[in-house]
DNA sequence: AAAAAAAGAATGAACGTTCATTTTTATCAT
DNA sequence: ATGATAAAAATGAACGTTCATTCTTTTTTT
């Protein structure tokens, strides 16, 4: 295998135990010898590739919510109208966070505890720009009430995480007919009646 | 001052501490010594209250969730009706979020990492039974959706939180205009429409 | 043959908890 | 009420362990 190849799957393997490591424990309590074990590398090769734990944290934090939000947006274009690239981005997201819920589960934990810097935090915010512009788009319309980008989050986006991590408790499970109501509810929170 | 009272006390400086010292680091970069010194108390003394560093965490979660619901159902009756009633939970919810906001930041944190025992978590959620019998109410009146109880409380309860983390985090203001938003956009999410 | 990557062992600091001791509180005969 | 005594609470220092990181050596790549 070429060397360059084989350096990336080293650190793709120490980002993924990361992740598996950090959600079943926490940040601080997964050791970084724990996460070279399952990365079958020794710990100080961790060090060739990240600067220190935090730097290896960030990074993985980094890393995995730019590709949440590639995926959010993959099929997104603006020539939607906002109806449609609403729903469109609402149930990729939905369907990310259902799939790869490991990946959605370390996102949530990192925004909700003081694990990551806030620069890390600010990094991750911008990714989610697209669908901030839509909302602003749909206000000047007329479609989307006029509240705070925040709010609108508050009662579209984020109740999948909740609903993810309830999943994942095994508390109880999202089938179809849930996630179509799910999306109702979003929807139906942030639109303006007609 | 009474013996009893100075236990009391120092039992609860230990409980605050560990509130505020958890908030700003998390359950594993908060060392029993600083818990201790934050309390004024030398770290063998926790050993008194509590059985370990676990059972403190635990039994602070438990002490938060009850004091939250407490709150959250002090004003509330079951000859109310489903619209009043939900009206008057969920302000008092949004209520204490935000006039209480380090407790309900614990719980947030309690509630999204794997810092406390599965059976205390357990614990926890037995407290939100009101809201539950109120909501299992409203369906059967058709004035609630026909959900699951997991996506009502999604898209009614849990966006506070999220909320109210944003403006721990200096991201925005919670106004009372805001807050006026959130419900209608809470009861419009839940609701049946005639 | 030189350079880079990787490894395991070593290091020093920090942590949760316990130990031996002192201080405070409670009990009770006078 | 008071002082003697027992019990409980509280303490600072110490212990054993664990951890992140570094050091030295070996292996792999160029």
């Amino acid at each position: 295998m070429a060397k360059l190849q084989k350096s990336i799957d080293k650190r793709n393997a120490l980002v993924t135990a990361t992740i598996e490591l950090v959600n079943n424990s926490g940040f601080h309590a997964t050791p970084m010898s724990k996460i070279a074990k399952m990365a079958n590398v020794s710990p100080a090769t961790i060090y060739i590739y990240f600067e220190n734990k935090q730097d290896l944290v960030n990074k993985t934090y980094i890393e995995v919510k730019a590709k949440y939000t590639k995926y959010a947006f993959a099929t997104y274009n603006t020539t939607l109208s906002v109806e449609e690239g609403f729903e469109l981005i609402w149930k990729r997201i939905a369907d990310y966070k259902l799939k790869e819920c490991e990946n959605a589960m370390f996102l949530a934990q990192c925004d909700n505890t003081p694990m990551i810097d806030e620069t890390s935090r600010q990094e991750g915010i911008k990714h989610l720009q697209p669908l901030l512009d839509l909302w602003d788009r749909g206000k000047t319309e007329g479609v989307i009430k006029p509240m705070s980008n925040y709010l609108l989050y508050a009662y579209s986006i984020n109740p999948l995480s909740f609903l993810m991590m309830s999943q994942k408790r095994g508390a109880f499970t999202l089938d179809k007919t849930h996630l179509e109501d799910a999306y109702q509810s979003a929807w139906t929170s942030i639109k303006v009646f007609k």
